[in-house]
Parts: structure tokens; sequence; C-alpha cells
DNA sequence: CTGTCCTAGTTGGCTGTACAACTCGATTCG
DNA sequence: CGAATCGAGTTGTACAGCCAACTAGGACAG
């Protein structure tokens, strides 16, 4: 049987649960100021009546916004709202071609370099291949609105890679195209700090060598836990700034000692 | 009644309910490598009658380890271990000391300002004061083994200010403080750039002006959602990286337009 | 008026149950 | 031998209930 999810069109939208939905509402309402920042919202109880749903339901739906940083919790009072700022989605993370649309500007790209090679020491460790194993290498600029802004330097295993080639070379995004063939981002780790331009970098963003830039690399990995891409994107300053909740219940944000730039 | 918390000593350690036993126990086990890089955890029916508790409640301690990037799940497979790394705690993340010190290097740090004074505008957005009040401004240097990395410019509410005025100029941690003073951090806000030094910046890290630096700006709001900081620490090149886990589920970073550096 | 006490309201933690959705290897069929 | 099918195993979603821990405000006593 075909995949389905190879068939073209296919999008693999997470279903709409009763707790996705109750989440997705109260979020709206959040953002559009109902409740008020530093407001206080509706008690379980009352939500889960007007839902029409159990308490549990509720609780997992206010926890996804509580996970978002939207609201704080505690015991012995009602949900506090923190932020009523819109909540970027996973694919707006991980695709700068979506991170560009939902700002208003127009994103592009130029391949410069694409091939085919033996994965070295720290490809394979990252991807978790074995030895001897080959990964497609791109080099790509991305630009905002025709202004370069970013290089993207994006390690796949052999497999995405053949589908990665087989994409057209003016392919906006790749990342959406992907997800269209079936490979599903799931998790993402990423490490943040700052380098300064190589030659590369230099000539492709129009800066001199040397310049100060900031630099995310990632790597993602599928729902079964498979490394699909490692990269290395390095920004201009004053591009891009990253934000990220933290909490006292569930901490992603952690800080490490630096690797000095070369 | 004294509150118990301002009596000097008192920590104020969340309870070790079952969950967050078991989710530790796991925790310790996946970092020791017990399931391998990539392997499989028990099924949650197994690991509930190995704790002798129900289900639900290893589901809870699974989530944690997920919102903390160790484990994948999917329906329908055992979850899959994702990485072993040491998960730091939600206090290294907002305690420079603590940080020093788990990385075995000695924390400094030196008080070059401190005052109190009318809150500006911004100051007064990210505090949620009204009008007119009054804020407690702090700059300080901080060394790791006496080598200056950072600097620091930390802005607290009138109430908080009064309890870190009273403490010692050569507090190591104002953090650490603070908690046992009662003030709970539970949610933080992180936004990351890069930024040029300015002629204070420069002079107190020892850096030319004009050297760019990573700035992290945070915004720490106590149990009730009341914020208690906000904060502005720039890093010298090379001395520290954040990093971040992400996923489909619940992603808590975002990339946002960049401000120009200065 | 001040400070203590009490209580209704609210969230956190834990259990139990039931079924749906999905994975993956074994089996069976063509 | 390859492909479709099946089924045991596993996680996701949802429901219901119970008690503990805690907050905040009102009642009350001094």
């Amino acid at each position: 049987m075909v995949d389905g999810a190879t068939q073209g069109g296919a999008k693999a939208a997470r279903p709409l649960t009763l707790y996705r939905k109750v989440a997705a509402d109260l979020g709206r309402e959040i953002s559009e100021g109902a409740y008020g920042s530093g407001g206080r919202l509706p008690a379980e109880g009352e939500l889960a009546e007007r839902y029409g749903v159990s308490r549990g339901t509720i609780r997992q739906a206010l926890s996804v916004l509580r996970a978002n940083g939207l609201v704080t919790s505690r015991r012995g009072t009602r949900r506090v709202v923190l932020r009523t700022a819109h909540v970027q989605s996973f694919g707006e993370l991980l695709s700068f071609t979506r991170w560009a649309r939902s700002m208003g500007e127009e994103p592009g790209g130029r391949i410069v370099r694409l091939d085919l090679d033996r994965a070295d020491g720290t490809e394979r460790e990252q991807l978790r291949l074995d030895d001897g194993a080959r990964v497609c290498r791109m080099l790509r600029v991305r630009t905002l609105s025709g202004r370069p802004v970013m290089v993207e330097r994006t390690v796949y295993p052999e497999a995405i890679g053949a589908l990665v080639a087989e994409l057209d070379a003016d392919t906006v995004s790749y990342t959406v195209r992907l997800e269209e063939q079936g490979v599903l981002f799931a998790d993402a780790q990423h490490t943040l700090d700052l380098v300064q331009a190589d030659k590369d970098d230099a000539e492709l963003l129009g800066c001199r060598p040397g310049e100060p830039l900031l630099r995310e690399r990632r790597r993602s990995t599928d729902p079964a836990g498979a490394p699909i891409e490692w990269s290395e994107d390095r920004y201009l300053p004053g591009t891009v700034a990253f934000t990220v909740h933290s909490s006292a219940t569930s901490g992603s944000l952690a800080r490490r000692p630096g690797t000095p730039p070369a």
C-alpha cells in the first residue's frame, strides 16, 4: 500500500483532539486580551462546564498554555495570564520561510553548494550514523525581501538527502516540502552562540570577515527519535532575536560553557 | 504569624511528589546510559508496576522527561531516548553562581552601581508597575575564576529592591539570597540576541567598545505572575552558549525580528 | 482598628477505567 | 518470494472521583 503521505499534497496535520481545541480557543481568547494581562482565568470547573468536557481535559489544555508561557498556575488560586503575545508554532520555528511569511516579509534563498559525501566524525555523531555512511550537505543563503540575512549549512542523512536532491533548486522551503513527503519534524535541540564570519559567510552576506554573527546550531529528530537534519545557521546582527520561555516546572533552556569563536 | 521563609535559612524546595521522584529516578537512569542513546524505555505499565504507582502518575513523570527533551514518545511504540545529557535545573539557569559552580568554576562579582529611582517607561511595562513607581537598579560585573565574562544590569521593583539593598555588597548570589527570603522564581521569558559593547561594557569587561557581545534579556515572575526582576546580561564571546529544546507538542522557543545593535 | 481564625473556592496529585489510534513483527496468502 | 493481513503490545485521549494543599477574603475576637 502506498503511504499516502508520499502522494504529493498530503499534509500530516495533527488530529484536532478535544484538549487541543480547548487550548487553541483559550489561547486565542488570551491573545485577544479577553482576560487582560495579569488577569485571571475562569476556574477549571467552570471551563469544563463551558466546553462540556471533563476537568482532566481542561487541565490538559491548560498545561499546553502553561508550557507556552501564557499562564501561570499554583495551588489555591485561579490561573493568571502571563503574557498575551502570539505563540509561534513549531513549524514557524523550524522553517525560515514560514517565519518570514508570518512577519509579512518575502523569503528567498539561493543554493550555493549541494553535494553528497562521506560523513565526518561530528556528522556521524550528530546524525547517529554508522561508520562510512554518507550525508547530503547543503549551503544556502537566505534573504528577507531580497536582502541577505542568513547563511545556512544543513546536513541530511543519505535517505533524506535523496529527497532533497530531487526537489527543484529554487524550492523556497525545503522543510515544508520534506513534510509533504512524509518527513515529520518532532523534536529539535538548539544551541545559540556568537561566531565571527568566515570568508564564505562574508562573501555571501556582504559583510566583512570577522564580523560577528548570531549562530544557531540545530539537530532535528523525527517522531521515532531518528535525526533528520543537523543545521548551522548564521544570522547578520540585528536581523533576528530568539525568545524562550522557561519555568520551574518544565525548563528547556540551559546555559553552557561557550566555544570561543575561531 | 511570621512567614517562616523570612526566618533566614528556610529553603522553599518543592515537595517531593510521587511523579517527581519517578521522573528524577528515570532521568538519572537515562543519563547513566541504562537504556542507551536511542534505546527504548520500558512500557508505562511495566514502570507503573515497578514503582508501585498508577499509569497516570508514570505518564506525568514521563511528560517531564519529554519536556526536558530526554525522550520522544508517539503512539504504538515505546518511548525512545533522545539524549543522555544532564538536564540543568531552573535554578542553574537563573543563577550565574549556581551555573558556575555546577561547572566547577569559582563565580565572583562586583557591584558597580546600585540605586533607587523612578521607573522609566520600559521598566514600568516590563515590571508591570504604576506610573511614578520606583525601582532598584543594579549594575554588576560577573567573573569566572577571576576573569570577567559578563555585565549584568538588573532592575527590581521597589519591594524586592529593598531586600536586595539590605544584603551585603559582596553577596555572591542575589538570586539564592532572595529565594531564601521567600522570593520564589517561577517563570522567566528570555530574549537572546547580539549587541555591541558600549563604553561601560568595554571598561568593565576589558574589551574594545563595539566588540560584539551575546545578550540575554530576561523577565522573571513569581508564582503569582508578578514580575520580580528584569535583567539584561551581556556575555563576552566564547564564554557561554545557550541550549534549548523544542518539540512539536510544546514549543517554548521562538524567532523574532531583531533589534539592530545601536 | 488590628490581627487571628475559619471557610469556601481552587488547583495539585493520584487512582482507576475504557477505548481509540498506532507500531511492528509474525502469519498468511497470492 | 513478495505483499497484504492480522494481532499483541503500547501510547494517546477522555472520563470520573477523591483528597490534600493552598489562597484569599470575610467573620470574629481582642
